[in-house]
DNA sequence: ACTGTATTATACATACATGAACGAGACCAC
DNA sequence: GTGGTCTCGTTCATGTATGTATAATACAGT
């Protein structure tokens, strides 16, 4: 019928502040992502091979689910990803048999530090984007979103 | 700011505040999909249906794919997904046979008033966690980060 | 009219995420 | 020990995203 002249409720919240954010966030892991491209890597790859640089010994699988906060049915694959590229070779945990430990290779860390530079070069380009007190008022709203 | 090529001291880096934006980013993300889902949707459908909604007609698939910011080839199984769930369907253009229209079904436009209240009930929640002034600036700042 | 080029939707391969179900192993009562 | 239960990693189904290739159609210039 004439529902299209409704008096429907407001029309207004077509842009609330949670979607710019969503928004700017994917900017910025569409930029990310970009940046490890150039050597190889995805942000998932890129933040697993982290994770095991940063514990410097091999994890378990579900450790490092945990230390990604996913769910360990994602890490079985990324590691086979990991594992195909040679970034990565599973080892059996001797002290558990249920268990399967991710080690880096040599190629590996190599990577992680290679893109570990690609992100900080776009983190510093995008905070150029920044002033100072726009930073800082972002860390603190940031914080407050926890 | 000698962040650039330091000698490696400590690896304090850790925490820039892109990493916490986009962990609030997906915070919300996971919100917005948790509250979605208890009508049925995800943040993918419920973004199809609001553009189909508010265009107030149907859209070819090009056009939703430009308006949702993704490839066409997203769409057609995004279309697939909504048409088999009976949201949607698919009508032929009369003017382009090459182009395929998106039509709201009555039970898309009902899910879609539905899911915009899940959502916008999320956004409010979320908005308290932040003072007036915190809100205030992570807009100013979010803007500055187009 | 014909011919190249652009555009449409789709199919396919791939990547990444989730959740459910499962076999294998560890572990805790009893 | 044996039985119940928890944990481990994997497999499978599904949803969402991308990019590439392709068939059909539209359209421009000749």
């Amino acid at each position: 019928m004439n529902e299209t002249t409704a008096p429907a409720p407001p029309e207004r919240m077509t842009q609330h502040w949670t979607f710019a954010m969503l928004h700017a966030a994917q900017a910025i892991g569409d930029s990310l992502e970009t940046a490890l491209g150039r050597v190889g890597l995805s942000m998932a790859k890129q933040s697993a091979l982290t994770q095991l640089a940063q514990a410097g010994e091999p994890l378990t699988l579900s450790e490092l689910a945990a230390r990604l906060s996913c769910v360990r049915s994602n890490i079985t694959q990324l590691v086979d990803r990991l594992e195909a590229d040679g970034l990565v070779k599973r080892i059996d945990d001797a002290s558990d048999r249920r268990s399967v430990r991710a080690a880096l290779t040599a190629l590996g860390r190599k990577k992680q530090v290679a893109g570990a530079e690609e992100v900080a070069r776009v983190q510093a380009e995008i905070t150029r984007r920044l002033s100072a007190a726009e930073r800082r008022a972002l860390e603190i709203a940031l914080g407050s979103l926890t």
